[in-house]
RNA sequence: GCGGAAGUAGCUCAUCCGGUAGAGCAUCAGUUUCCCAAACUGAAGGCGGCGGGUUCAAGUCCCGUCUUCCGCUCCA
């Protein structure tokens, strides 16, 4: 990251706090890692980007419909999804390169180097022992395996190794009032699992015929390893996922069709189309048979904000054997049975929300009338996701000018969030609006009594029309329309 | 978790060789002001991250601890 890059990021992260967007969590106390609330403009901005996702996809499409699943879930959901036993790795570190490894991939690739030797029968009796004691969670017994077969770390090539040391990614707690009695449950690590196990519910009840889709927005929770880089990795996130249930032997089409069709989203933001780029996955999880990221350039480098994974029908399957219950779907137009195969976008919401600010955040220089040079923070928040749309200004506070503002500010609210202010001189106010991206200014001045006409400014263009009181409702909802 | 850097007002930062903490911007109240961070008056805001040590005296030196940032390790 360069400096520039570097202080740019800083400067956003800066901005969001002071204006009411992002603070750090439990600020009071130190705060809390990798942990955020937000603030006022924050969670209008949140709520907004929320809302555009929701709409474009449930009342956009006609065989999309959402649901809102709980947090808490079965346990054994997370034994069928996978997240038990792929993402609770026992990790090793060498003391002397400090490299982490996970203690199945390092003696995985001591097993393999065991087979490029021509040693078929030690590499089977390691991988087997292995497998044993991972599944009895012996640690002790696993570092003695890795000591035993002189393992050493590819870096300091040494086996100076600590303890091995569980890593899990879910957090987990307790359900049930009465201790001993009580059962260990999980927050879930994806919205995905609640979309999935509710799958026929919805479609009987919503009387779906595929393909069709199920939409969710809510938290999950991941105990990352290392969780950083502002609201881009958090422990506790919420996602905004559709799972888009489709016939076996379609998924390659339904995929591309995707792949198209949440890029035009993000797009239709007005964001320029070489910020994105895809990155296809190589290396595929468990239950996908193709996958790519939707990356966007932020200050710190090309970042993933949205994945599209084809999950073929891994996790139905897996819920079928692990439930015991039928998950099939009958296909009136093949007259057959079948489990769906699935489409996945899932999209983070804070990353999205992160998206907007560094595409929006500008520090620009501006030449004033008389020549002279000044500067202004702006944020050119898309203006459909602008926390505040309209700010309504009278130009001094006296004359009668605040009553008529406040006069438009009633007949505006019910239709977008709108802010009064009265304090300081018109170009401060115009610039505080600027600093929360607020797209509309109307101010009221002497000749708005006479004609009933005012100021509409733009945020973007700074420019100025004079309007009739009576128009600015309508005006501002044609460009705020989905 | 390891290595490096840093924690002083809401933000950005000063405070020289240790001597009871300051600026700009922002905020609040008021005066003035007819369109782009105007001016003036006043106010509020800090246990110098936290704990300990050295010293007559610590924001400043030492130790610990917490947090943040950068790099590495992991990442569905």
């Amino acid at each position: 990251m360069s400096v520039q890059q570097e202080n740019r990021f800083q400067a956003i992260i800066s901005h969001a706090k002071e204006y009411g967007f992002v603070f750090p969590s439990s600020e009071i106390y130190d705060g809390l890692s990798a942990v955020y609330d937000y603030g006022p403009n924050g969670s209008e901005l949140k709520k907004n980007i929320r809302d555009y996702w929701w709409k474009s996809m449930t009342q956009m499409h006609e065989n999309i419909v959402g649901i809102d699943a709980a947090i808490f879930m079965h346990p054994t959901i997370w034994k069928a999804s996978g997240h038990v036993d792929n993402f609770s790795d026992p990790m090793i570190d060498n003391k002397d390169s400090k490299k982490r490894y996970r203690v199945d991939h390092l003696i995985e690739a001591h097993a393999e180097k065991l087979a490029m030797e021509g040693k078929k029968e030690e590499e089977y009796a390691l991988l087997k022992t292995m497998d044993e004691l991972l599944a009895k969670e012996d640690y002790a017994g696993l570092k003695q395996l890795i000591e035993d077969n002189k393992i050493t770390c590819s870096v300091s090539e040494t086996s100076n190794w600590t303890d091995i040391r569980q890593f899990n990614l879910m957090f987990s707690t307790q359900i049930g009032a009465v201790a001993g009695e009580a059962e260990t449950i999980y927050l879930r690590p994806e919205t995905a699992q609640g979309i999935f196990v509710n799958f026929l519910n919805v479609q009987k009840t919503a009387r779906l015929k595929i393909p069709f889709g199920i939409a969710q927005v809510g938290k999950a929770f991941r105990n990352e390893i290392v969780a950083r880089q502002f609201i881009f990795r958090m422990r506790e996130f919420e996602q905004m996922e559709m799972q888009f249930f489709i016939r076996p032997g379609t998924q390659k089409e339904w995929y591309e069709f995707w792949k198209e069709e949440r890029l035009k989203w993000h797009l239709s933001l007005g964001i320029p189309k070489e910020k994105y780029q895809y990155h296809p996955h190589t290396k595929l999880a468990h239950y996908a048979d193709a996958a790519l990221d939707i990356e966007y350039e932020f200050p710190i480098g090309f970042k993933e904000v949205e994945g599209i994974h084809s999950r073929t029908d891994f996790d139905l399957s897996s819920h079928q054997k692990y439930s015991g219950k039928k998950l099939t779907y009958f296909d009136n137009e093949i007259n057959q049975h079948y489990v769906p195969y699935v489409i996945e976008t899932s999209i983070g919401l804070d990353r999205m929300f992160l998206l907007i600010l560094s595409h929006s955040y500008d520090e620009e220089i501006i030449t004033k009338e008389d020549g002279s040079k000044d500067s202004r923070v702006v944020m050119h928040i898309p203006e459909k996701l602008a926390p505040i749309k309209l700010a309504v200004l009278p130009l001094v506070k006296k004359d009668g000018l605040p009553e008529i503002a406040r006069s438009i500010i009633a007949g505006c609210k019910p239709y977008f969030k709108c802010f009064y202010e009265e304090k300081d001189a018109i170009g401060k106010r115009y610039r505080r609006q600027d600093a929360i991206g607020t797209p509309f200014c109307v101010t009221v001045d002497h000749q708005t009594k006479e004609d009933n006409t005012v100021t509409l400014r733009y945020r973007d263009s700074m420019e100025q029309e004079r309007i009739h009181i009576d128009a600015i409702k309508d005006k501002l909802l044609l460009r705020l329309l989905f």
